[in-house]
DNA sequence: CCGTATCCAAGGGGATACTG
DNA sequence: CAGTATCCCCTTGGATACGG
């Protein structure tokens, strides 16, 4: 159990860790980026690829990617149109991170939905065993009121 | 330019990419885990620690995270209560990758607001020139008729 | 083909008040 | 302290129709 007044440096919302994240953190912006790092695409054969996507989202996603700088829009001026998005040196700096989820997910993701099945069927998982001995423990050995304090 | 008939093969929304990322791409879900990955924390601790998080954006998302397997949520019966969270083992095999987007966000981000405050102000970013450059290139040597083809 | 424009339903999420 | 409950606004985002 954690001691009294431990010291808690605030995340301000202005860090770059968190405007990194804002930029990424939605629902479509990853698999947009996964979708370019093969190379080169048309909105339609990005469109076809992320399985869900509506164009008026896809488009919403590449714009703000555009306006970042992480994503290059080329369009050739023929009928019928043809645009071309692919990403830009900046943009290809996402690859690696996002390969580090992707391997994660691969790893872990199935246990997590095995945790979350039997979470849902029971109400509880696994976990809740060593929480309960944990707390047995504190209940037993030590003063029942905790009296937290200011600093 | 993108040649005709390029074979693309769709991200199913049941690939495990896809269900990885949706288990964090939100807005709050690694800002918790990146406040937990210093260790266990109280929930005023977090919600401390976390600007501009409401309470119930909290608790939804230690919930979620709960319900997964990635966060341990310990309740002392005490009064007042005391509340513990944090990463279970499971939950720590996160940290890499988002230490690696933490990493990104620290060395590019500046760059890509550098960007986004030059393309609000001016209509286009540095990129354009180089669009430009390109499209005037197939304007001026090829046919302007594309004509793509079906497969 | 690659968008834009408009409408509209669902729900995300804040504010507030209340409880054990 | 750590939630729960309710209200309600307002954004998100899908569907559809249309345009260059």
């Amino acid at each position: 159990m954690v001691t009294k007044k431990q010291r808690v440096e605030p995340i301000p919302t202005d860090c770059r860790t968190r405007r990194g994240l804002e930029l990424i953190a939605d629902r479509w912006t990853l698999l947009v980026i996964v979708a370019l790092q093969q190379g080169t695409k048309r909105f339609s054969q990005i469109h076809a690829q992320i399985e869900g996507i509506s164009k008026k989202m896809l488009i919403q996603t590449l714009r703000a990617l555009e306006r970042d700088g992480l994503v290059k829009r080329v369009v050739y001026p023929v009928v019928p149109p043809l645009v071309e998005y692919s990403l830009t040196t900046l943009g290809q700096t996402l690859i690696e991170p996002i390969w580090a989820l992707r391997d994660w997910s691969e790893k872990y993701i199935e246990e997590v939905e095995r945790i979350r099945a039997e979470y849902d069927q029971t109400g509880k998982n696994s976990l809740q065993e060593e929480i309960l001995a944990l707390v047995q423990k504190r209940a037993n050995g030590a003063d029942s009121s905790a009296e937290p304090e200011k600093e």
